[in-house]
DNA sequence: ACACAGTATAAAACCAGTTACATCTCCGGC
DNA sequence: GCCGGAGATGTAACTGGTTTTATACTGTGT
């Protein structure tokens, strides 16, 4: 009594009489054992408060029952909305989720993948700066299961839009308005191949309308502070300011939008601008954001559902890529150009 | 070779022709163990890959290098900022955090620091809905180390504002705007009882200025969607409608403007609104949200601070109380009434 | 030459579970 | 009355580390 805060399932068993084993199947098969012994053995479990000891019970069975994840900023609502998917999802099949944020550095993800292998995590869901790069392939190497999400390229499993037809969409949808004149923002390449892909659509349906593309239509904002001040001012005192700006992500363009109304600009009288991601923000900032949906809850739900099932089975799914719709959500931040 | 994926610390050891004693002690307290010996060890454990198993490592030690961190939600600001704080403190020190959001329901809250307690995490930090209610009470009975955040009640130590002073302090603001008729929207009180201080602050500010105060003065929202349509249609359309708002958190308060404009009132000229937070968000929407800062990151750093002297130590902190000063932000949601 | 301190390493117990295998009991069928 | 098999339980090995204690080896002072 004197001797552990914590009871053990030997201390179970003593009480009540019967040898661990018995007290460990009935916890994990309790019909293998006598129903009368069961009782037994539970109340002895209540009445001290035993918890099972999972780092024991990890440590036996080769498995931690825990996933983790990482993505790049907790801060950004599409980031805890697929979060809370992933906690969801995980709770109810008895995972416990390790979040990390990686804030965009790569450095950063790499240390939290380490930490994660440490632990002997299940599996992982990777949202990082470069879904092919070396985290990616070292975990498929290394045969950890492990699946991308927000990112359909590489060699891991891998749930998400397709990035690069999405901004086509949205840029489309600014060239019927009839603009001319684009750019866009976002964070460093080398801090999400989201946004390179993104880029790439945005170039494609431009080059595809004919319009003419410069160097300085992609402007590169601050991953940490997402401060679009200086690029914002810049871009709106060059030769050829732009109609339109389309943002990498909808926190990008919330930034964006203050900038300009800082600058005199008004939104989309002026000067039209559209996101990613539609984060429930988006709806409430004014203007109201026209952004391109992804449904954020729902995919970390899904990576985690497909990441369960590779633990399950121990075999890669059928279909590597999980392709979800995206939508384009037409608000209030875009019009027509000005004259 | 073919057994094990992972190696162990005993296959390191056996190739370096060493026990597996030496090898824990190099990787535990390398200047035990003679430089050449080390040095052989490592360049074995490089070869191999080999990784120290945390289950293993946890079951020997009596502590998982692990804290648990329970929020209300993770997709409001102010808690995916402080959870940035409690990352990077706990981080720094070789500890992994998990983060469980409770969607403001007492019974996951529960269940979450139940998952905590079997994974034998080291300690907790609380954001419950009841920082004086039964889980609180039950750590520190149980003399689970844990701190309670974003609230100074209980027996627990805590690390918050003074929520009663802080919506005191933006309540007087508005009267002095000359505000007569107000109105509060919060999430329930059984939700949030940060929520519920709030109101005291705001009620004991009203009454200390000879305000009448009538029950309808509180309205309440899901905590889930926090749609505040409906109530704030009821509101307006009420006998005698406020002329200034105060929310529970910023969130509620973006959501009552958002109210407030579809039914075709401006900000702040037909009536003010007052937030909680300052969310990094509450700059950027329309207009830019006049607040209480409470400051979210530096919290979370703070009150894993605290809880990891109580782990190093072993003794409770002298001082069980750490206030955070809060800070009224003015911007430009609030203003006169109208006449 | 020898006691002695100090250092480097090894052996073995221990942490708290799981699980393969052995044992025991009870029952029905012959 | 005995055998076989099913079901309940016990025994002991095993998971991969840490840590206490014991032992071997080293160089120093007398």
């Amino acid at each position: 009594m004197t001797k552990s805060l914590q009871p053990t399932i030997r201390d179970i068993a003593r009480e009540a009489s019967v040898s661990i084993a018995t007290v460990s199947r009935y916890l994990n098969m309790p019909d293998k054992v006598r129903t009368e012994t069961g009782e037994r053995i539970q109340r002895i479990i209540d009445k001290h408060n035993y918890r099972c000891n999972f780092a024991a019970k990890a440590l036996a069975t080769q498995r931690t029952k825990t996933i983790g994840f990482i993505i790049p900023a907790v801060n950004n609502q599409i980031y805890s909305e697929c979060a809370r998917g992933v906690q969801d999802e995980a709770q109810l099949h008895g995972y416990q989720v390790f979040i990390a944020s990686a804030e965009y550095t790569r450095q950063r993800e790499k240390q939290m993948v380490e930490n994660f292998l440490e632990r002997r995590v299940d599996g992982i869901i990777l949202t990082v700066s470069d879904s092919m790069g070396d985290i990616a392939q070292k975990l498929f190497q290394e045969k950890i299961p492990a699946v991308n999400l927000f990112n359909k390229q590489g060699c891991l499993p891998c749930v998400a839009v397709d990035n690069v037809q999405a901004s086509y969409d949205a840029t489309e949808y600014l060239i019927k308005l009839g603009h001319r004149s684009f750019a866009m923002l976002g964070v460093p390449f080398t801090a999400s191949d989201r946004c390179r892909l993104r880029y790439e659509g945005f170039l494609r349906c431009l080059q595809d309308h004919d319009i003419p593309t410069h160097p300085q239509s992609f402007v590169q904002v601050s991953s940490n502070t997402l401060d679009c001040s200086e690029g914002v001012e810049k871009l709106m005192n060059s030769s050829n300011p732009p109609t339109a700006i389309f943002a990498s992500n909808d926190l990008v363009a919330i930034n964006t939008i203050s900038a300009l109304r800082r600058l005199g600009f008004e939104i989309p009288k002026d000067i039209s601008v559209v996101g990613f991601d539609d984060i429930p923000m988006a709806k409430h900032v004014w203007p109201p954001l026209t952004t391109v949906l992804q449904p954020g809850y729902r995919m970390g739900r899904q990576a985690t559902t497909v990441l369960l099932d590779i633990l399950r089975t121990g075999k890669q799914p059928e279909e590597n890529i999980a392709s979800v719709q995206h939508d384009l959500i037409i608000r209030e931040s875009t019009g027509i150009p000005p004259r």
